[in-house]
DNA sequence: GTCTATATGCAGATAGAC
DNA sequence: GTCTATCTGCATATAGAC
């Protein structure tokens, strides 16, 4: 009788493969390194995915799903001035970043190495898919929150932020100058909350 | 006697390294694979190198070198309007990343790999001080094309756009939508202008 | 079902023949 | 000085004993 249940292993093997990974980079992450971080022995591996590559492919779908609910869960707080909102949303980013580097420094090695590898080239595109989703529903609910309306085409302004967050995050990921970050985002939060409008009641 | 002398070989190689990791990925540049492409014999590899990680360092060190060149040498055409001058400057940045992806990408892949690497850690760091020091120099360089004075603080505004073009490149390089990064950056272009006034002559 | 033991291949680095 | 042949170790994946 199994102590646990395949799904169970399988969720178990993502959880270590992504401690692993996000500590020590993708290239660390190899079958033998992350069995040993659950705990179970090398054959458990192939017992739960086809191949490595497998793996990397649910790990890519878990970590966007994950940062999509902690993205929208975050967008809660304050009301009131919009720019400042704008900035503490980034300024909420950022401290995420500075709490956990590794993570954000493997989900760019994640999209490289699937960008690099054809047979999982059409994860990098969904990734970045979901990203521009999730940075839509975030500049709703901001302008919901403080009654304004967009001027400006939500598309290419979501694609804008994820340029900002990408950005932002890879120059702190490689001097982790926060105080430099967060003024460069300043910037851009001023000129984003001057693209919205108070928004016209219609009861 | 030898048909090549040594540090003919290791700029050889060097460029031969160049080429497998942005056209494979750095993973796949394995000292068998630079040899190969550079059709030396794998032994002239430790000959001319340490090891791979000392070959990495000079690469590193390379092609920042080369970007900033690069970067320098494209801010010359225009005049006039100033915000259009920025656009077209942003532009051509797109236009070199849709000519060689492979390039910016693996730019990507040796700093994370140095991020990961201990004995490289401050190369990740000072790969950055060049692109913020090249983005001073270009910010200058537009200034002066225009007859325009910066009224933001330039480095934070260097940082601002080094953050840019690390987030159009990383968009871009996954999902490849060229009108749509372009219209990122025309958004970015427009307040970036809006933070320069007309010079008051001297003289 | 589970895990030990192994097959197979390629990595970085080097010894030693020429 | 140069390059063939090899050392050593670790990777993914699996066969087969329990």
């Amino acid at each position: 009788m199994a102590r646990m249940s395949a799904d169970a292993r399988r969720a178990e093997l993502l959880q270590a493969a992504l401690r692993v990974m996000s500590r020590d980079g993708i290239a660390a992450g190899t079958t033998r390194a992350i069995v040993a971080e659950a705990g179970m022995p090398l054959a458990t591996f192939h017992y739960c995915f086809r191949s490595r590559n497998e793996l990397l492919r649910e790990l890519i779908t878990l970590l966007t799903t994950m940062e999509r609910q902690a993205a929208t869960e975050a967008m809660t707080p304050s009301g009131g001035d919009f720019r400042e909102t704008l900035r503490q949303a980034l300024r909420g980013y950022v401290g995420h970043l500075a709490a956990n580097p590794g993570h954000e420094l493997f989900l760019f090695e994640l999209n490289h190495f699937a960008l690099r590898t054809p047979e999982l080239h059409d994860l990098a595109d969904e990734q970045y898919r979901k990203y521009y989703e999730t940075a839509t529903e975030l500049l709703e609910a901001a302008a919901e929150l403080c009654d304004m309306e967009w001027k400006a085409d939500l598309p290419v302004l979501a694609r804008f932020v994820v340029t900002l967050i990408d950005g932002a995050t890879t120059t702190w990921l490689a001097d982790r100058d926060t105080e430099a970050t967060l003024a460069a985002l300043d910037i851009a939060a001023d000129h984003v909350a001057a693209l919205a409008t108070p928004r016209t009641r219609s009861v």
